[in-house]
RNA sequence: GGAGAGAUGGCCGAGUAGGUCGAAGGCGGUCGCCUGCUAAGCGAUUGUACAGGCUUCAAGGCCUGUACCGCGGGUUCGAAUCCCGCUCUCUCCGCCA
């Protein structure tokens, strides 16, 4: 959430910012309830200040032999009064509460003006798109014909947007998450975590998912359990309520995890194929950083994301969002884009965002510069490192060969016991 | 799932016939002294949030008050201490991958 202080000193900025996300905030209301419950506060400390004092008179009087009636009296008025404010201050706090937790974060000063996806900023490109002699095909009819991608089956047995993998295909979905792990803990220096899929409401506040998005989340009926829609949530929620040495930071994590996705809303758009499904396996990276190194990072992180492209040869782009595109939690956010040549299209496989301390401040995380110092929040990043589906996807439409079989990247092949080529059985 | 025990400050750990407890003591941290250096020793200091006031160009600093001893409620003039509900942890039993 954003700080409440910009709010108050500065609400033309924060009005600024979220203009340009295409947002009118009700800012008004906001600083009047924020300056009632400041009245309110004033009174009732007061109150109770008197109530300490001659509570502790009254202790004295009693220990002296005394039975001070009067004062008793007068402090039973008094508890009540205070009971009645404090009363008031709950209610307008949790109305004040409810408005901070539904606006999002304001974009970075870098971050380019646009309404949408049409107005983001293409900043580099990684890679030939991929050339074929013959038309290249789409995932899903190579996945099938391989017998590794079973739609139907899934649809069958789950419902709509599920899948099964099997053979290469479910080996292929490993080994991409191994690699993946692999890269990011050998090479980048992030710490593995196995989080829970299954998380509290408190931590899916925490990263931004509640109170407003409710309805793109699975819920467990019953319980106060939802599913992970990314293991940024539990990852990011590790720290929460705590205070880090500063002598930790920056913390790289890296977690493989399944996702879960209601996409309430998105009937009809990409439907086909591994594109948009009700559960997808992720790797997910998740930074936290002192504020001053947060945007370095985030570059670093990025890079680290696209490294997993290059090594396995897919053609991409890297585009930054523009204010209006951005995520409810992100500062700015850097989404790659990996080629799909039977569409002709770039699609995201990786979202890469620094939220500064949005995320922190609603997670209660906070690092001690110093010994000496006081805590302050750090900012958290996240990013795909990367959708595997997406890159099963990729890799099936990017080296597929004209007779239906895949060539699978020689960086895979060690995780896929020497494997060269996904072909049909018995060709 | 059944039975029992517990939850106190960065950590460990006192404190329950309700009042002077934001909380003993220890560890750790910080500052100073001492030592040629290091270690040891001595002394001082050391929570967070919110509100108000003072101060600074600012970062920040100072003062006052309030709240916080797992969470939420209750009793009381007054609750870490009493009562109720909940959560979590540990031990034993059952079950289970």
């Amino acid at each position: 959430m954003l700080d409440i202080k910009l709010l108050r000193d500065n609400p033309e900025l924060v009005d600024r910012g979220l203009k340009r996300r295409g947002l009118a905030a009700p800012l008004d209301h906001f600083l009047e309830l924020d300056a009632r419950r400041r009245s309110l506060l004033t009174e009732v400390e007061k109150l109770k200040h008197k109530r300490n004092v001659v509570s502790e008179e009254i202790g004295k009087l009693k220990k002296a032999g005394k039975e001070p009636v009067e004062l008793i009296a007068e402090m039973r008025e008094v508890s009540q009064r205070i009971k009645a404010l404090d009363e008031e201050i709950r209610a307008v706090e949790e109305e004040l509460d409810k408005e901070l937790l539904t606006l999002p974060n304001l974009p970075h000063s870098s971050v380019p003006d646009g309404s949408g996806p049409e107005d983001n900023v293409v900043v580099r490109t990684w890679g030939e798109k991929t050339s074929f002699s013959f038309t290249p095909r789409p995932h899903w009819e190579i996945g099938e014909e391989l017998g590794i991608i079973d739609f139907e089956r899934g649809s069958k047995v789950a419902g709509a947007r599920f899948v099964f993998y099997r053979g290469a295909g479910a080996r292929l979905e490993r080994a991409l998450i191994n690699f993946m792990l692999d890269l990011h803990i050998e090479k980048h220096g992030y710490t593995e975590v196995f989080p829970p899929y299954l998380v509290n409401s408190q931590t899916m506040i925490g990263t931004g998912q509640l109170p407003k998005f409710a309805e793109d989340m699975f819920h467990v009926t019953g319980t106060d359990y939802y599913l992970i829609p990314t293991a940024e949530v539990p990852v990011t929620n590790l720290y929460r309520d705590e205070i880090l040495d500063g002598d930790l930071l920056p913390i790289y994590h890296v977690a493989y995890s399944a996702c879960f996705r209601a996409e309430a809303g998105a009937a009809g758009r990409e439907t086909r194929g591994l594109i948009r499904q009700h559960q997808f396996n992720k790797v997910e990276l998740v930074k936290f950083t002192r504020p001053e190194d947060s945007y370095e990072e985030l570059e670093k992180m990025t890079r680290d994301a696209e490294e997993v492209l290059r090594l396995l040869g897919l053609p991409y782009r890297v585009v930054v969002l523009c204010a209006g595109d951005l995520g409810f939690s992100a500062a700015k956010t850097y989404d790659i884009e990996v080629w799909f040549p039977a569409a002709g299209t770039y699609r995201e496989i990786s979202s890469c965002s620094n939220c500064e301390d949005f995320q922190a401040r609603r997670a209660n995380i906070r690092f001690r510069p110093s010994p000496k110092e006081k805590p302050r929040y750090v900012h958290t990043l996240n990013g795909s490192g990367v959708a595997v589906g997406r890159t099963l996807a990729a890799i099936l439409e990017n080296y597929q060969r004209e007779d239906g079989s895949v060539v699978i990247p020689p960086v895979l092949r060690p995780y896929m016991g020497g494997q060269e080529v996904i072909a049909r059985k018995g060709s």
